[in-house]
DNA sequence: CCGGCGGCCGCATACGCATTCAGCCCCGGT
DNA sequence: ACCGGGGCTGAATGCGTATGCGGCCGCCGG
């Protein structure tokens, strides 16, 4: 193999000159800004391999019609510069900035951080990334406002409780939206998609064990009410009590807060008469907080007098301090759904067809020891 | 006031034709990428306001020379059209992007979460951005090099485990780095600054309440060993047994994981016969992992017969289910501290003084009911 | 031996905006 | 009355990159 050489000693008073004019006298008065490192761009590099700038463009444009000589030099270059293709100029161009934007509400739920956690890493490895948006006023404008001025490529809605106004509004900008947890609003754009667990058959899983189970006086803790993964559970979990020819003993909501969990549960149970004998909490979050009012404030022995069953199979529900009970969300599948779906939009040419893609995804009962099973 | 009324139709068969020349035949086989919204811009706004685009971009422009009756007109424009700014080509000019890289590597812990979901709603509130670099293998320069892509305004570290080669690199690139709960490596460049508690104080405190409180075989369970919050913290309670007279019963590295604190406080206490009655956690993460253990798997009663005291003051410390005594770390001021030493290094010309900035925020010992006080 | 033809390269241009510079108008001072 | 200056404005330029296009060269088929 022949060896590349990069000559950069020739002309080297041309290196910096001809493209840095000395400053203007009005620049010297005022403070010189960040001179600190002038960042080296494709023109230096070009210069240095001496080559064209368009050269050096392409041999970091992946798929560019570039020789294996060529790209050679340019690399050897670039690396001598410590060169590195300013994305921001790039995604003027080519109108795409790699960059998704994901928006979420309750971070402190655990779950929410392993979804952020993984879908950032599948991001990072096909070089796109993901800016953070913390939706904490309902101020759909100013997110969608914030998000239009960086020109994300995609957004993913991670928030069972954020205002479908926001969805509306980011597929009216033409940006790929996906829902994650989350059902979209009627009438949502066609670049809309969702991705989810099947809430329902989940509700419906935890009605049917909890009646096999034997137990009769069985309560809903409610997530939100306007959330749709809280309507769906909701739904699956009634339909199941139905088929069981059980009615709802009782049903309070805790609004997927920890400390609003609690107080409902103190509700459920404030009756001693009329306490439930097993409890379906929407979200393990908050099967936390009633299993902990339980045995620490009423006295009461989980599973043994009060069945609890949570849904999500946060980490934490594993420990031994819970060992709870719960409805497992397909957590790698329903991140690669989202790629997937993120990825398609993006590639998108316009004229496909416009169908919004619903990814729904099964889920599973974990059964472990907070709540009493069916007799073996 | 006098009215200022928009004129756009005069002339409407000038709206977009000058600037939007035929597509030359060669684009027409092609398919037509992305053409959907062509995005309006500052020239579009301009034209249909008939001021110069220059006009546009001053009214966006925080401090620039604008007449009132010039900003109403183009606010107005650009209300119709629904104008936002293009945030790349403004960085392109500026050469800022508002953008800052935040690198996290245990997102599990609860602590960091929390940490993230603040700064961001903090950076949110003065139009900066945080973007999300998951820092799961040790590869410190591709990670640099995806932040200088983007140029990231600012860096913050919020690892206790991250490898100070990042730091450094970082530095090195001319970028503003802030470590979060470290300390920055010897040698690191000027543009580095440092917010963490006072690990010191609070692993003496933690040494000081258990030897008060009479436990005699005091134990620790560290975190991930090269950490500089674990040599504080452990550093710190050594100091603290010292000056109490007593010795270091035991100790084990859980790493900041609950797995791991998990095989660490079965090995710690699988001699019966010299079992500690304190444990000292350097994180509540792992201290509620101990505390499980101790309950569930070897009986014991915490705190009657065995003391843990945690560090960090995660929510859940406070739930019933552990009442968990901890070290209390100021969030809220670290997070105001991290801002401002960010907002300072960026506001920074660049012969300001090189001298890194050290903050360090005292913290407080939360005396919950996992560990046996002094007598009263 | 000649006419393509395809692979590669450089030139020039445009992406959307901030900023400089020169010019304009208007007002106040002498 | 004239001049100086301050407040606004528009024209022009360039930030760093991708890409269409024309041109060059080498290779193969006829």
């Amino acid at each position: 193999m022949q060896a590349v050489t990069v000559d950069d000693r020739r002309h080297p008073e041309e290196t910096r000159a001809p493209h840095r004019p000395p400053p203007r006298a009005v620049c010297a008065h005022r403070r010189v800004k960040r001179a600190a490192r002038p960042a080296v761009t494709s023109v230096d590099v070009a210069r240095l391999a001496r080559v064209s700038q368009a050269a050096v463009s392409r041999t970091f444009t992946p798929g560019a019609s570039v020789s294996e000589a060529m790209r050679e030099k340019v690399l050897q270059a670039a690396g001598r510069l410590g060169y590195t293709p300013n994305a921001h100029a790039r995604s003027l161009i080519t109108r795409r900035s790699r960059i998704v934007g994901l928006v979420v509400a309750h971070l402190r739920n655990l779950f929410y951080p392993v979804v952020l956690e993984r879908l950032s890493l599948r991001l990072q490895a096909d070089g796109h990334h993901l800016m953070l948006f913390v939706n904490d006023t309902p101020d759909a404008d100013g997110l969608v406002q914030q998000m239009l001025q960086y020109h994300v490529d995609g957004i993913v809605l991670a928030a069972s409780t954020l205002s479908s106004a926001l969805a509306l509004r980011c597929a009216d900008a033409g940006i790929p939206v996906v829902l994650f947890n989350r059902v979209p609003a009627a009438g949502s754009g066609p670049s809309t998609g969702s991705v989810r667990s099947d809430n329902v058959g989940g509700g419906r899983a935890v009605a049917t064990f909890l009646a096999r189970g034997g137990h009769r006086r069985i309560a809903y803790l409610a997530g939100s009410e306007e959330s749709s993964t809280n309507l769906e559970r909701e739904r699956g979990f009634l339909d199941g009590l139905r088929e069981a020819g059980l009615p709802l003993w009782a049903r309070a909501v805790g609004d997927y807060d920890a400390e609003r969990a609690a107080v409902a549960t103190r509700a459920l149970f404030a009756d001693a008469a009329r306490r439930p004998d097993a409890l379906f909490a929407a979200s393990d979050h908050m099967a936390f907080a009633a299993i902990d009012v339980l045995r620490h404030e009423l006295g009461m022995s989980v599973p043994a007098q009060v069945s609890v069953v949570g849904f999500d199979d946060v980490p934490q529900a594993a420990w031994p301090g819970y060992r709870l009970t719960t409805v497992e969300q397909p957590l790698d599948a329903m991140i690669d759904a989202t790629v997937s779906l993120l990825r398609a939009q993006l590639a998108r040419d316009d004229e496909s067809p416009p169908r919004d893609a619903q990814v729904v995804l099964p889920c599973r009962l974990v059964v472990r020891d907070s709540a009493r099973g069916a007799p073996a």
